[in-house]
RNA sequence: GGGGAGUUGCCCGAGUGGCCAAUGGGAACAGACUGUAAAUCUGUCGGCGGACGCCUUCGGAGGUUCGAAUCCUCCACUCCCCA
Protein backbone atom coordinates (compact mmCIF):
# COMPACT_ATOMS: atom_id res chain seq x y z
CA UNK A 1 0.00 0.00 0.00
CA UNK A 2 1.44 3.32 -1.00
CA UNK A 3 2.06 5.85 1.69
CA UNK A 4 -0.89 8.61 1.40
CA UNK A 5 -2.41 10.78 3.41
CA UNK A 6 -6.29 10.34 3.91
CA UNK A 7 -6.21 13.81 1.54
CA UNK A 8 -4.39 12.71 -0.47
CA UNK A 9 -6.57 9.20 -1.18
CA UNK A 10 -9.96 10.82 -0.91
CA UNK A 11 -8.19 13.11 -3.70
CA UNK A 12 -8.03 10.20 -6.04
CA UNK A 13 -10.94 8.23 -5.00
CA UNK A 14 -13.03 11.54 -5.69
CA UNK A 15 -12.19 12.08 -9.46
CA UNK A 16 -15.15 11.17 -11.27
CA UNK A 17 -17.44 10.68 -8.78
CA UNK A 18 -21.04 12.25 -8.52
CA UNK A 19 -21.79 11.76 -4.93
CA UNK A 20 -20.27 9.85 -2.11
CA UNK A 21 -23.00 9.28 0.58
CA UNK A 22 -21.48 10.54 3.11
CA UNK A 23 -17.86 11.70 2.42
CA UNK A 24 -17.22 11.92 6.01
CA UNK A 25 -18.29 8.28 6.23
CA UNK A 26 -15.45 7.42 4.09
CA UNK A 27 -13.02 9.70 5.54
CA UNK A 28 -13.57 7.89 9.26
CA UNK A 29 -13.46 4.59 7.57
CA UNK A 30 -10.25 5.51 5.60
CA UNK A 31 -8.69 6.93 9.30
CA UNK A 32 -9.45 3.32 11.01
CA UNK A 33 -6.22 2.21 8.33
CA UNK A 34 -7.14 -0.98 7.84
CA UNK A 35 -8.07 -2.56 3.72
CA UNK A 36 -11.76 -1.44 3.39
CA UNK A 37 -13.85 -4.38 1.52
CA UNK A 38 -15.29 -2.44 -1.85
CA UNK A 39 -17.93 -3.98 -3.32
CA UNK A 40 -18.60 -3.41 -6.60
CA UNK A 41 -21.63 -5.45 -8.17
CA UNK A 42 -21.19 -6.87 -11.99
CA UNK A 43 -24.27 -8.26 -13.78
CA UNK A 44 -22.95 -10.89 -16.18
CA UNK A 45 -25.45 -9.77 -18.91
CA UNK A 46 -22.59 -8.41 -21.61
CA UNK A 47 -19.86 -10.45 -22.77
CA UNK A 48 -17.58 -7.34 -23.95
CA UNK A 49 -16.61 -4.61 -20.81
CA UNK A 50 -17.07 -1.20 -22.24
CA UNK A 51 -15.90 1.89 -21.59
CA UNK A 52 -18.84 2.79 -19.40
CA UNK A 53 -18.33 -0.44 -17.20
CA UNK A 54 -14.39 0.29 -17.37
CA UNK A 55 -15.55 3.84 -15.54
CA UNK A 56 -16.47 1.60 -12.05
CA UNK A 57 -13.95 -0.87 -12.89
CA UNK A 58 -11.19 2.20 -12.93
CA UNK A 59 -12.39 3.53 -9.53
CA UNK A 60 -11.95 -0.02 -7.93
CA UNK A 61 -8.99 -0.26 -9.16
CA UNK A 62 -8.30 2.84 -7.85
CA UNK A 63 -8.97 1.62 -4.61
CA UNK A 64 -7.29 -1.23 -4.89
CA UNK A 65 -4.01 0.40 -5.58
CA UNK A 66 -4.30 2.30 -2.71
CA UNK A 67 -4.38 -1.40 -0.78
CA UNK A 68 -7.77 -1.90 0.03
CA UNK A 69 -9.51 -5.21 -1.14
CA UNK A 70 -11.44 -4.91 -4.07
CA UNK A 71 -14.61 -7.33 -4.01
CA UNK A 72 -16.46 -8.21 -7.23
CA UNK A 73 -20.18 -9.99 -6.69
CA UNK A 74 -21.10 -11.84 -9.56
CA UNK A 75 -24.52 -11.52 -9.94
CA UNK A 76 -25.05 -14.54 -11.08
CA UNK A 77 -28.22 -14.88 -9.10
CA UNK A 78 -29.47 -11.80 -9.50
CA UNK A 79 -29.37 -11.91 -13.11
CA UNK A 80 -31.66 -13.94 -13.38
CA UNK A 81 -34.05 -11.09 -12.49
CA UNK A 82 -31.93 -8.48 -14.43
CA UNK A 83 -31.32 -5.09 -12.76
CA UNK A 84 -34.38 -2.90 -13.44
CA UNK A 85 -32.49 0.49 -13.55
CA UNK A 86 -32.65 2.65 -15.96
CA UNK A 87 -34.61 0.02 -17.62
CA UNK A 88 -38.31 0.65 -19.41
CA UNK A 89 -39.03 -2.80 -19.75
CA UNK A 90 -38.61 -6.11 -18.22
CA UNK A 91 -35.78 -7.93 -18.79
CA UNK A 92 -34.84 -11.08 -19.94
CA UNK A 93 -34.22 -13.56 -17.67
CA UNK A 94 -30.43 -15.36 -18.00
CA UNK A 95 -30.05 -19.20 -17.83
CA UNK A 96 -26.82 -20.37 -15.82
CA UNK A 97 -25.40 -21.44 -19.00
CA UNK A 98 -25.40 -18.33 -20.53
CA UNK A 99 -24.22 -16.16 -17.05
CA UNK A 100 -21.28 -18.92 -17.05
CA UNK A 101 -20.42 -17.92 -20.40
CA UNK A 102 -20.58 -14.52 -19.91
CA UNK A 103 -18.85 -14.44 -16.93
CA UNK A 104 -15.73 -16.20 -18.52
CA UNK A 105 -15.47 -14.19 -21.34
CA UNK A 106 -15.54 -10.81 -19.18
CA UNK A 107 -13.29 -11.91 -16.17
CA UNK A 108 -10.03 -11.95 -18.67
CA UNK A 109 -10.83 -8.18 -20.12
CA UNK A 110 -11.37 -7.31 -16.18
CA UNK A 111 -7.22 -8.16 -16.08
CA UNK A 112 -6.78 -5.29 -17.78
CA UNK A 113 -7.38 -2.83 -15.46
CA UNK A 114 -7.92 -4.63 -11.88
CA UNK A 115 -5.03 -6.72 -10.62
CA UNK A 116 -7.28 -10.10 -10.55
CA UNK A 117 -5.50 -12.01 -8.50
CA UNK A 118 -5.83 -9.66 -5.48
CA UNK A 119 -9.39 -9.39 -6.06
CA UNK A 120 -12.22 -11.59 -4.42
CA UNK A 121 -14.90 -12.32 -6.74
CA UNK A 122 -18.05 -13.73 -5.35
CA UNK A 123 -20.97 -14.97 -6.95
CA UNK A 124 -23.85 -13.88 -5.15
CA UNK A 125 -25.94 -17.58 -5.75
CA UNK A 126 -23.27 -18.33 -3.00
CA UNK A 127 -25.64 -16.82 -0.10
CA UNK A 128 -29.07 -15.93 -1.88
CA UNK A 129 -28.97 -19.21 -3.18
CA UNK A 130 -29.37 -20.17 0.19
CA UNK A 131 -32.12 -18.38 1.34
CA UNK A 132 -35.54 -20.12 2.24
CA UNK A 133 -38.81 -18.55 1.08
CA UNK A 134 -39.20 -17.36 4.62
CA UNK A 135 -36.14 -15.75 4.56
CA UNK A 136 -37.15 -13.74 1.58
CA UNK A 137 -40.36 -13.10 3.08
CA UNK A 138 -38.98 -11.64 6.35
CA UNK A 139 -36.63 -9.61 3.32
CA UNK A 140 -39.74 -8.23 1.96
CA UNK A 141 -40.71 -7.12 5.78
CA UNK A 142 -37.69 -4.75 5.76
CA UNK A 143 -39.22 -2.19 3.36
CA UNK A 144 -42.16 -1.08 1.94
CA UNK A 145 -44.06 -0.54 -1.43
CA UNK A 146 -44.11 2.88 -1.10
CA UNK A 147 -40.19 2.80 -0.94
CA UNK A 148 -39.70 0.88 -3.52
CA UNK A 149 -42.37 2.35 -5.88
CA UNK A 150 -40.58 5.72 -5.15
CA UNK A 151 -37.75 4.21 -7.92
CA UNK A 152 -38.08 6.92 -10.67
CA UNK A 153 -37.82 3.21 -12.76
CA UNK A 154 -40.53 1.93 -11.53
CA UNK A 155 -42.49 5.33 -11.16
CA UNK A 156 -41.91 5.61 -14.93
CA UNK A 157 -42.84 2.63 -16.33
CA UNK A 158 -46.50 2.50 -13.56
CA UNK A 159 -47.24 5.91 -15.16
CA UNK A 160 -46.77 4.68 -18.51
CA UNK A 161 -48.77 1.59 -17.97
CA UNK A 162 -45.75 -0.80 -18.58
CA UNK A 163 -45.91 -4.04 -16.68
CA UNK A 164 -43.34 -4.16 -14.02
CA UNK A 165 -43.42 -7.95 -13.34
CA UNK A 166 -43.32 -8.72 -8.84
CA UNK A 167 -39.71 -10.48 -9.45
CA UNK A 168 -38.03 -6.82 -10.54
CA UNK A 169 -39.17 -5.30 -7.22
CA UNK A 170 -36.85 -7.72 -5.38
CA UNK A 171 -33.57 -6.73 -7.03
CA UNK A 172 -32.59 -3.60 -4.46
CA UNK A 173 -33.14 -6.07 -1.88
CA UNK A 174 -31.09 -8.62 -3.32
CA UNK A 175 -28.42 -6.26 -4.29
CA UNK A 176 -28.75 -4.99 -0.74
CA UNK A 177 -28.45 -8.55 0.80
CA UNK A 178 -24.90 -8.74 -1.10
CA UNK A 179 -23.69 -5.83 1.06
CA UNK A 180 -24.64 -7.58 4.13
CA UNK A 181 -23.61 -10.81 3.46
CA UNK A 182 -19.88 -9.58 2.18
CA UNK A 183 -19.59 -6.81 4.96
CA UNK A 184 -18.98 -4.17 2.62
CA UNK A 185 -17.38 -0.93 3.55
CA UNK A 186 -17.73 0.91 0.28
CA UNK A 187 -19.82 -0.18 -2.50
CA UNK A 188 -19.10 1.68 -5.79
CA UNK A 189 -21.77 1.64 -8.72
CA UNK A 190 -22.95 4.30 -11.22
CA UNK A 191 -25.57 6.89 -10.57
CA UNK A 192 -28.60 4.82 -11.34
CA UNK A 193 -27.48 2.12 -8.90
CA UNK A 194 -28.14 5.09 -5.85
CA UNK A 195 -31.44 3.17 -4.97
CA UNK A 196 -29.87 -0.07 -4.78
CA UNK A 197 -27.09 1.21 -3.09
CA UNK A 198 -28.93 2.70 -0.43
CA UNK A 199 -30.98 -0.39 0.06
CA UNK A 200 -27.45 -2.14 0.71
CA UNK A 201 -26.97 0.93 3.61
CA UNK A 202 -30.58 0.06 5.11
CA UNK A 203 -30.20 -3.68 5.43
CA UNK A 204 -26.75 -3.61 6.58
CA UNK A 205 -28.15 -1.19 9.32
CA UNK A 206 -30.97 -3.57 9.85
CA UNK A 207 -28.66 -6.28 10.71
CA UNK A 208 -25.84 -4.23 12.96
CA UNK A 209 -23.81 -3.55 10.56
CA UNK A 210 -21.98 -0.47 9.83
CA UNK A 211 -23.72 1.10 6.88
CA UNK A 212 -21.91 0.99 3.63
CA UNK A 213 -20.54 4.25 2.22
CA UNK A 214 -22.09 4.70 -1.46
CA UNK A 215 -19.70 6.12 -4.10
CA UNK A 216 -21.41 7.01 -7.54
CA UNK A 217 -19.66 7.49 -10.66
CA UNK A 218 -21.68 9.27 -13.47
CA UNK A 219 -22.81 7.16 -16.20
CA UNK A 220 -20.54 7.51 -19.54
CA UNK A 221 -22.27 8.62 -22.53
CA UNK A 222 -21.75 6.41 -25.21
CA UNK A 223 -20.13 7.36 -28.72
CA UNK A 224 -23.96 8.78 -29.64
CA UNK A 225 -23.64 11.39 -26.97
CA UNK A 226 -27.07 10.45 -25.96
CA UNK A 227 -27.13 7.73 -24.77
CA UNK A 228 -25.54 6.14 -21.93
CA UNK A 229 -22.94 3.41 -23.20
CA UNK A 230 -24.41 0.10 -23.43
CA UNK A 231 -23.81 -2.59 -25.67
CA UNK A 232 -27.46 -3.06 -26.32
CA UNK A 233 -27.54 0.19 -27.87
CA UNK A 234 -24.15 -0.64 -29.88
CA UNK A 235 -22.95 2.86 -29.18
CA UNK A 236 -19.86 1.51 -27.01
CA UNK A 237 -16.35 0.85 -27.19
CA UNK A 238 -14.66 -2.34 -25.77
CA UNK A 239 -11.88 -2.81 -23.93
CA UNK A 240 -10.77 -5.45 -26.76
CA UNK A 241 -11.89 -3.35 -29.40
CA UNK A 242 -8.66 -3.31 -31.81
CA UNK A 243 -6.66 -0.26 -31.78
CA UNK A 244 -7.86 1.23 -34.30
CA UNK A 245 -11.40 0.54 -33.90
CA UNK A 246 -10.91 1.61 -30.51
CA UNK A 247 -9.49 5.36 -31.74
CA UNK A 248 -11.96 5.45 -34.52
CA UNK A 249 -15.15 4.83 -32.40
CA UNK A 250 -13.29 7.25 -29.93
CA UNK A 251 -13.37 10.18 -32.45
CA UNK A 252 -16.48 10.02 -33.67
CA UNK A 253 -17.62 11.05 -30.13
CA UNK A 254 -19.33 14.76 -30.32
CA UNK A 255 -17.77 17.56 -28.82
CA UNK A 256 -18.85 17.73 -25.71
CA UNK A 257 -18.40 14.58 -24.58
CA UNK A 258 -14.40 15.18 -24.38
CA UNK A 259 -14.23 16.65 -21.29
CA UNK A 260 -16.21 13.80 -19.39
CA UNK A 261 -14.44 11.33 -21.24
CA UNK A 262 -11.36 12.27 -20.52
CA UNK A 263 -12.42 12.35 -16.20
CA UNK A 264 -13.82 9.11 -16.50
CA UNK A 265 -12.21 7.11 -18.86
CA UNK A 266 -8.31 7.85 -18.60
CA UNK A 267 -5.46 9.80 -15.95
CA UNK A 268 -4.92 12.38 -17.33
CA UNK A 269 -4.48 14.84 -14.86
CA UNK A 270 -7.93 17.48 -15.00
CA UNK A 271 -5.73 20.68 -15.45
CA UNK A 272 -4.03 19.67 -18.34
CA UNK A 273 -7.27 18.66 -19.62
CA UNK A 274 -8.67 21.94 -19.34
CA UNK A 275 -5.97 24.02 -20.55
CA UNK A 276 -6.68 21.31 -24.16
CA UNK A 277 -9.98 22.58 -24.54
CA UNK A 278 -9.76 26.45 -23.32
CA UNK A 279 -10.51 28.78 -25.94
CA UNK A 280 -8.57 28.92 -29.71
CA UNK A 281 -8.26 25.28 -29.19
CA UNK A 282 -9.34 22.53 -31.69
CA UNK A 283 -11.00 20.31 -30.13
CA UNK A 284 -10.34 18.12 -32.89
CA UNK A 285 -6.19 17.48 -31.02
CA UNK A 286 -8.26 17.23 -27.47
CA UNK A 287 -9.88 14.32 -29.34
CA UNK A 288 -6.95 12.70 -30.88
CA UNK A 289 -5.01 12.68 -27.77
CA UNK A 290 -8.09 11.36 -25.63
CA UNK A 291 -7.97 8.30 -28.43
CA UNK A 292 -4.49 7.95 -28.08
CA UNK A 293 -5.05 7.69 -23.96
CA UNK A 294 -7.41 5.26 -24.15
CA UNK A 295 -5.86 3.11 -26.59
CA UNK A 296 -2.58 3.07 -24.73
CA UNK A 297 -4.30 2.01 -21.45
CA UNK A 298 -5.57 -1.51 -22.99
CA UNK A 299 -3.22 -1.60 -25.82
CA UNK A 300 -0.05 0.21 -24.98
CA UNK A 301 1.78 3.24 -26.37
CA UNK A 302 3.25 1.84 -29.43
CA UNK A 303 -0.92 0.58 -30.61
CA UNK A 304 -2.13 3.91 -29.69
CA UNK A 305 0.41 5.52 -31.72
CA UNK A 306 0.29 3.60 -34.91
CA UNK A 307 -3.85 3.70 -34.16
CA UNK A 308 -3.51 7.77 -34.74
CA UNK A 309 -1.27 7.41 -37.67
CA UNK A 310 -3.85 5.02 -39.61
CA UNK A 311 -6.77 7.35 -38.82
CA UNK A 312 -4.95 9.99 -40.34
CA UNK A 313 -4.32 8.40 -43.46
CA UNK A 314 -7.03 6.51 -43.87
CA UNK A 315 -9.63 9.30 -42.48
CA UNK A 316 -8.28 12.72 -42.36
CA UNK A 317 -6.60 12.75 -46.29
CA UNK A 318 -9.44 10.03 -47.26
CA UNK A 319 -7.10 7.45 -48.51
CA UNK A 320 -6.92 3.42 -48.85
CA UNK A 321 -6.53 1.73 -45.64
CA UNK A 322 -3.44 -0.14 -46.04
CA UNK A 323 -4.42 -3.07 -44.40
CA UNK A 324 -8.02 -3.44 -45.13
CA UNK A 325 -9.41 -6.61 -43.65
CA UNK A 326 -8.78 -9.62 -46.16
CA UNK A 327 -12.09 -11.22 -47.18
CA UNK A 328 -12.83 -14.12 -50.35
CA UNK A 329 -15.32 -13.73 -52.57
CA UNK A 330 -17.40 -16.55 -51.93
CA UNK A 331 -17.52 -19.02 -54.59
CA UNK A 332 -20.95 -19.47 -54.65
CA UNK A 333 -21.13 -16.56 -56.24
CA UNK A 334 -19.74 -18.22 -59.72
CA UNK A 335 -17.31 -16.30 -62.49
CA UNK A 336 -19.46 -13.26 -62.96
CA UNK A 337 -19.97 -11.62 -59.82
CA UNK A 338 -23.09 -9.90 -58.70
CA UNK A 339 -21.59 -7.18 -56.70
CA UNK A 340 -25.00 -6.36 -54.10
CA UNK A 341 -25.05 -10.03 -53.70
CA UNK A 342 -21.03 -9.38 -53.22
CA UNK A 343 -21.91 -6.61 -50.69
CA UNK A 344 -24.72 -9.05 -48.99
CA UNK A 345 -22.04 -11.90 -48.53
CA UNK A 346 -19.78 -9.67 -46.55
CA UNK A 347 -22.23 -8.47 -44.25
CA UNK A 348 -22.21 -4.83 -45.21
CA UNK A 349 -25.50 -4.58 -46.45
CA UNK A 350 -28.12 -6.59 -44.67
CA UNK A 351 -30.27 -7.58 -47.74
CA UNK A 352 -29.39 -7.44 -51.52
CA UNK A 353 -31.27 -4.48 -52.04
CA UNK A 354 -30.41 -2.71 -50.00
CA UNK A 355 -27.23 -3.15 -51.09
CA UNK A 356 -28.59 -2.08 -54.55
CA UNK A 357 -29.53 0.97 -52.74
CA UNK A 358 -26.03 1.92 -51.44
CA UNK A 359 -25.05 1.67 -54.85
CA UNK A 360 -27.24 3.82 -56.09
CA UNK A 361 -26.76 6.41 -53.22
CA UNK A 362 -22.85 5.80 -54.62
CA UNK A 363 -21.76 4.61 -51.26
CA UNK A 364 -19.75 1.98 -53.12
CA UNK A 365 -16.20 2.02 -54.03
CA UNK A 366 -13.45 -0.09 -55.80
CA UNK A 367 -9.95 0.75 -55.50
CA UNK A 368 -11.76 4.24 -55.14
CA UNK A 369 -13.61 4.50 -58.13
CA UNK A 370 -17.29 4.94 -57.43
CA UNK A 371 -19.64 2.18 -58.68
CA UNK A 372 -22.44 3.12 -61.08
CA UNK A 373 -23.93 -0.34 -61.98
CA UNK A 374 -24.50 -3.49 -61.75
CA UNK A 375 -23.56 -5.14 -63.90
CA UNK A 376 -21.80 -8.69 -62.72
CA UNK A 377 -18.12 -7.97 -62.60
CA UNK A 378 -15.70 -10.94 -63.23
CA UNK A 379 -13.62 -12.62 -60.56
CA UNK A 380 -10.61 -11.90 -62.10
CA UNK A 381 -11.08 -8.72 -62.45
CA UNK A 382 -12.57 -7.92 -58.78
CA UNK A 383 -9.88 -10.08 -56.84
CA UNK A 384 -7.21 -7.64 -55.67
CA UNK A 385 -9.09 -4.60 -55.33
CA UNK A 386 -10.37 -2.59 -52.14
CA UNK A 387 -14.06 -2.77 -51.77
CA UNK A 388 -15.29 0.41 -49.86
CA UNK A 389 -18.90 0.11 -49.22
CA UNK A 390 -19.92 3.16 -47.02
CA UNK A 391 -17.08 5.44 -44.66
CA UNK A 392 -15.79 2.28 -42.20
CA UNK A 393 -16.74 -0.84 -44.46
CA UNK A 394 -13.23 -1.75 -46.34
CA UNK A 395 -12.48 -5.08 -47.85
CA UNK A 396 -9.42 -6.16 -49.71
CA UNK A 397 -11.19 -9.22 -51.93
CA UNK A 398 -9.03 -12.55 -52.67
C1' G B 1 -63.90 -12.47 -9.16
C1' G B 2 -66.48 -8.24 -12.10
C1' G B 3 -66.18 -4.17 -15.73
C1' G B 4 -63.35 -1.37 -19.40
C1' A B 5 -59.03 -0.23 -22.79
C1' G B 6 -55.23 -2.07 -25.70
C1' U B 7 -51.47 -5.39 -28.84
C1' U B 8 -49.47 -1.96 -36.14
C1' G B 9 -43.05 -2.07 -39.27
C1' C B 10 -36.32 -0.63 -35.00
C1' C B 11 -39.30 2.93 -31.45
C1' C B 12 -43.54 6.32 -30.86
C1' G B 13 -47.91 6.59 -33.44
C1' A B 14 -52.02 7.18 -37.50
C1' G B 15 -55.15 4.02 -40.00
C1' U B 16 -61.95 0.85 -38.64
C1' G B 17 -63.67 -3.28 -45.56
C1' G B 18 -60.79 -1.99 -51.36
C1' C B 19 -56.99 4.11 -53.33
C1' C B 20 -52.29 0.12 -47.49
C1' A B 21 -46.01 -2.28 -47.78
C1' A B 22 -49.57 0.73 -44.73
C1' U B 23 -49.82 8.92 -43.15
C1' G B 24 -46.50 11.37 -39.65
C1' G B 25 -42.39 11.85 -36.17
C1' G B 26 -37.92 9.83 -34.18
C1' A B 27 -33.94 6.43 -34.81
C1' A B 28 -30.80 4.17 -38.35
C1' C B 29 -28.05 3.99 -43.00
C1' A B 30 -26.01 6.55 -47.31
C1' G B 31 -24.56 11.14 -50.27
C1' A B 32 -22.85 16.49 -50.06
C1' C B 33 -20.31 19.60 -46.47
C1' U B 34 -16.53 18.56 -42.43
C1' G B 35 -12.51 17.37 -37.86
C1' U B 36 -15.30 9.56 -39.06
C1' A B 37 -17.76 16.19 -34.31
C1' A B 38 -22.16 19.28 -34.40
C1' A B 39 -25.63 21.74 -37.59
C1' U B 40 -27.74 21.71 -42.46
C1' C B 41 -29.50 19.88 -47.24
C1' U B 42 -30.69 15.31 -50.15
C1' G B 43 -31.82 10.17 -50.64
C1' U B 44 -32.97 5.20 -48.63
C1' C B 45 -35.35 2.75 -44.88
C1' G B 46 -40.04 -5.63 -45.34
C1' G B 47 -37.99 -9.41 -49.09
C1' C B 48 -37.09 -10.69 -54.34
C1' G B 49 -36.44 -8.78 -59.28
C1' G B 50 -31.95 -2.86 -62.34
C1' A B 51 -37.74 -0.35 -63.71
C1' C B 52 -43.82 -1.82 -64.71
C1' G B 53 -44.28 -6.35 -61.07
C1' C B 54 -44.25 -10.40 -57.55
C1' C B 55 -44.02 -12.42 -52.45
C1' U B 56 -44.48 -12.06 -46.95
C1' U B 57 -46.31 -8.41 -43.11
C1' C B 58 -50.36 -5.05 -38.86
C1' G B 59 -50.20 -10.22 -31.08
C1' G B 60 -51.64 -15.94 -32.44
C1' A B 61 -55.23 -19.40 -34.71
C1' G B 62 -59.62 -19.88 -37.35
C1' G B 63 -63.99 -17.58 -39.93
C1' U B 64 -67.19 -13.94 -42.95
C1' U B 65 -66.21 -11.53 -47.83
C1' C B 66 -64.82 -11.07 -54.75
C1' G B 67 -61.55 -8.43 -51.23
C1' A B 68 -59.58 -7.50 -44.15
C1' A B 69 -54.53 -4.13 -40.47
C1' U B 70 -59.76 -2.85 -40.56
C1' C B 71 -65.88 -7.25 -39.37
C1' C B 72 -66.86 -12.12 -36.30
C1' U B 73 -65.04 -16.27 -32.93
C1' C B 74 -61.50 -18.40 -29.84
C1' C B 75 -56.54 -18.05 -27.57
C1' A B 76 -52.23 -15.35 -25.50
C1' C B 77 -50.19 -11.02 -23.34
C1' U B 78 -50.53 -5.93 -21.12
C1' C B 79 -52.84 -1.73 -18.76
C1' C B 80 -56.88 0.77 -16.02
C1' C B 81 -61.15 0.84 -12.59
C1' C B 82 -63.95 -1.95 -8.89
C1' A B 83 -63.83 -6.15 -5.39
Amino acid sequence: MIRMTIDEQLAILRRGTTEIISEDDLKKKLEKGRPLRVKLGVDPTAKDVTLGWAVVLRKLRDFQRLGHTAVLVVGDFTAMIGDPSGKSKTRKQLTADEVLANVEAVKKQFGKILDIDKTEIRPNSEWLGKMTFEDVLRLCAKTTVARIMERDDFTKRWDAHQPIAMHELMYPLLQGTDSVALQADVELGGNDQKFNNLMGRQLQEASGQEPQVVVLSPLLLGTDGKEKMSQSLGNYVSVIDSPNDMFGKTMSIPDDLILNWFELCTDVPMPEVHEMLSEGKNPRDAKIRLGREIVALYHGEAAAEEAVQYFIETFSKRQQPVDAPEKDIPADLGDDVALPALICALGFAKSNGNAKDLIKAGAVSLDGEKVSGFSPIPRSELAGKTLKVGKHQFAKLQ
